[in-house]
DNA sequence: GTGGGATGGGCAA
DNA sequence: TGCCCCTCCCACA
């Protein structure tokens, strides 16, 4: 689940309920023991979402950060706890309501620096009404690196995943491999905004829907389980748009999904060296 | 019922 | 490069 646009949800609703008020926090496994009792007792002033980072402010240098990573699970309800289930990291509650935490990569307190130092790190989030694309497009710009893997690296763009970034670059008719360098400022900026778009509308159902309607086999009425992403997972299935099979291949420890007829091979950087000089004269 | 894969990212080596 | 985290979901039996 987690892509930026859950972790913007999360802190949304979880504000709601936690915000303002002075909470118990707990670990129930005992290997966060440490930092909850840096934290109990203490009043939450906000919960913030970076990417896929999430902030909950207890006061200076006391900032608990969350990072779900792959298996990472947050619950939530009222009062009273429920069953014991699982391993549980963190807990957070007040008299109305409790929130669990399970499996995240990152359950931590940072001080007020090394907040700072982790957010310097990370690129703009398109889910940040103040986010500058400009920053990340200009990262873009200056790099021979593949977009697809431009778009997964968090500290040129934050909050984009595995599902955002194929279904980004179909909707872009852009080759994963297409070096950054090469792609105008303009299609970058579309890019952007289509990210925007896209994790706004977030989950519908429980579901990432990718796909325009008039693009659907079923264009009418909620888009089915299998038409609602153009090529993330569908490998072998032929395209909605062209009817092409959809192409598939292992990309820095992930896997990079494409339809090779609509989006099609960049142009190999030796017959642009050419023809440089040439235009140039 | 079971087992493999996945929406990440940090860290040791 | 591979391991960790140790969840949820799905395809398959």
């Amino acid at each position: 689940m987690p892509e930026g646009n859950e972790l913007h949800r999360h802190a949304n609703l979880q504000s709601d309920w936690f915000t303002g008020r002075i909470l118990t926090v707990d670990a129930p496994n005992g290997r966060f023991a440490e930092g909850a009792a840096l934290l109990s007792r203490r009043k939450l002033r906000a919960i913030e979402a970076y990417g896929k980072h999430l902030f909950y402010d207890f006061g200076p240098n006391r900032q608990l950060h969350v990072h779900l990573g792959l298996y990472g699970k947050y619950r939530s309800g009222e009062m009273p706890f429920p069953e014991p289930r699982g391993i549980l990291r963190l807990r957070i509650s007040d008299k109305a309501h409790w929130l669990e935490l399970r499996g995240p990569t990152a359950c931590d307190v940072l001080s007020d620096q090394q907040r700072a130092t982790l957010l310097a790190r990370i690129g703009p989030d398109p889910l940040s009404p103040d986010a500058e694309p400009k920053v990340a497009i200009t990262r873009i710009r200056k790099s021979r690196a593949p977009i697809g893997a431009l778009l997964m690296d968090q500290s040129v763009i934050s909050g984009i995943g595995n599902i955002y970034r194929a279904e980004l670059l179909f909707r872009a008719k852009l080759h994963p491999l297409t070096p950054g360098k090469t792609i105008t400022v303009a299609k970058l900026l579309k890019l952007w905004s289509d990210a925007q778009t896209l994790m706004k509308a977030g989950m519908v159902d429980r579901r990432i829907v990718t796909t325009k309607p008039s693009d659907r086999p079923h264009p009418t009425g909620r888009a089915r389980r299998f038409e609602t992403h153009y090529v993330y997972r569908r490998k072998g299935l032929p395209c909605f748009v062209c009817g092409s099979e959809v192409a598939m291949k292992e990309f820095i420890g992930r896997k990079l999904y494409w339809c090779p007829c609509c989006q099609p091979e960049p142009t190999p950087p030796e017959s642009q060296d050419r023809s440089a000089p040439v235009a140039s004269r």
